[in-house]
DNA sequence: CTGAAAGCGCTTACAG
DNA sequence: CTGAAAGCGCTTACAG
């Protein structure tokens, strides 16, 4: 790679010092228009580019955001993520994405950066604050998304599980069903036991047996799974809440293997409303997350902390919205 | 937020000096174990972390690779994504992913984060070398992804579309299928021409007409649209070959949804093979992109040449194969 | 094995 | 309006 050009290179071919060729970059008004004009010129013709680093060393900051996520593969993130990245460039920030595969290490390691000046502050998806392996941290500026991280303060957007799930659990009962199972995440996943609870709630509410529960891990395959071992018992439930929308299609898939159908047999919601909730066959009944607007609320959120606004105290509580389609009917009779 | 803890402190903690602080991280072995001792306590102490940005100022690289995509929100780049961080990490890089919306300003301002020394290499999945909003450009070291840059040699790493989609046409042929029709991304596209070439040519040499072509965006919505096109004439085709896997679902609904079936009345083959695809119903008959691999690869040779070694000169083609599930079938008769 | 010093490429008070 | 100089927090020859 050929020498970078730097500001001491600009300033000698326009004849200036670099301090002025600084300033004709980052103020340009406080340059005389003359010189503005050679500086302009020189950097034309070097083709030159600050420093980003030097800069930000210099300023003590960098305009960078890191976004932890525990897989980058699930498309549940992508959206948000879309608007995550929206916002940030809107205000200038960069957005840098930490895969982080629930691996606490690497949660550290990515949250080091922003310990390390490489990040203004900190977006995480993945239900946890760094630890800093042990040893004790200052928490940097940081905004919590649809997770929700007991015990803590931490600013935080999301949806309220809890009554999403009792929205889907009312549908079921509205369409008569009373057999009513359960596909949940995993038992650890405190989004899970959200929506477990609202479910149960209202099926106790409703004098329903709420113990029908099968855990999955949030896959397609263990989707199927849980459903196979639904099926199994004598008496199948007529309908099923499942955590996702993959664990869904996998129920789905199981039930259409086994000879039934959706909903003719058995109704099936899911939950989060993916890309492809609605072309699915049939389109799932989901509750439908504002993935987008998550992604663009937090990061404004950071936006404002990072400006010095106080932080919101409250969660931020985001819309989330039952959408009825065709997976999902009257209980047979 | 408290003032952070610099090399000066520990040095001061530790007594010693910061070149010795520096060095006690750096290369440990060349440090006294007393001394060692003593830097690793005040480390302790303090929760000291290296100011990463000072750290690249001086060593003039940055173990950051940005990664350009079209459009995050799409699931055909998550995987490749996931690819790419996992040989990042294992080398020590850090990927920054740059939403481009296909806007080649936005393409150039995430390039320019390399000019910068914002990061070390360039990742490109939009199929667009930046051109420095017209001014002259020494490119930074790079890898194209999955794209095809037509007239340009830099280094690639892709599968074989125009072999890809003859496979796909074959498949057909030996179905039974004489009237297939063509579901293409934009004309502009130059993966979707490349397919449609490699298909074209198997329908000719077939002696079948290669001219049914409906060109969408690569949504499901264009894909159904296009499909309805396809069903208005009347000897519609009995097999379509989509450009993508959410033109073939669109086009799997617009089906149902004209009363036929898929594939008794009409056979569809996607292209990706995205996670929907198995769980589709019918599961999708499809191309499979081998897209964690692409990822690996890529960043395995991006690594490559960041070490010095040669760039390839030769595209990287990995092998693409149809997996044949369940939405093709024979030729009605 | 250790320290003093130069320097990475910038920005920004301070003088003039 | 402009320049000389300090300094951001490190690393790394160079001496000892």
């Amino acid at each position: 790679m050929a020498q970078k050009t730097t500001i001491e290179d600009v300033a000698r071919i326009a004849g200036v010092s670099i301090a002025t060729v600084s300033r004709a970059l980052g103020k340009p008004d406080v340059v005389s228009r003359d010189t503005r004009d050679k500086v302009t010129a020189a950097i034309e013709q070097t083709g030159y580019t600050a420093n980003a680093m030097a800069r930000n060393l210099r300023r003590q900051k960098t305009r960078m955001i890191v976004v932890l996520v525990p897989n980058i593969g699930n498309p549940f993130f992508s959206e948000i993520l879309a608007g995550i990245e929206e916002v940030a460039t809107a205000n200038g920030y960069n957005i840098l994405i930490g895969n982080t595969d629930n691996d606490p290490v690497r949660e550290n390691n990515f949250a080091n950066f922003v310990q390390g000046n490489q990040a203004d502050g900190l977006l995480l998806l993945n239900g946890r604050a760094p630890d800093g392996n042990g040893r004790a941290v200052k928490l940097p500026p940081l905004v919590v998304l649809c997770e929700r991280i007991p015990d803590s303060e931490l600013p935080t957007v999301r949806i309220d599980n809890d009554l999403a799930a009792q929205d889907a659990i009312r549908h079921l009962i509205e369409l008569g069903h009373r057999r009513i199972a359960q596909i949940a995440g995993p038992p650890v996943n405190i989004l899970t036991v959200d929506r477990s609870r609202g479910a149960a709630r209202t099926l106790q509410a409703a004098g329903l047996d709420a113990d029908v529960v099968v855990n999955g891990d949030f896959s397609i395959a263990s989707g199927a799974a849980a459903m196979r071992e639904l099926l199994r018992r004598t008496e199948h439930p007529t309908a099923v809440f499942c955590s996702n929308d993959e664990m869904a299609m996998g129920a789905i898939q199981e039930i259409k293997a086994a000879g039934l159908t959706v909903p003719g047999d058995i109704s099936v919601i899911g939950f989060d409303d993916l890309t492809f909730a609605e072309v699915y066959d049939p389109s799932l009944t989901t509750v439908h997350q504002p993935r987008r607007l998550i992604g663009e609320t937090a990061m404004g959120v950071l936006v404002d902390i990072l400006a010095g606004k106080p932080a919101p105290t409250e969660p931020i509580v985001l819309g989330a919205e039952l959408r009825v389609r065709a997976s999902t009917g009257p209980a047979p009779v």
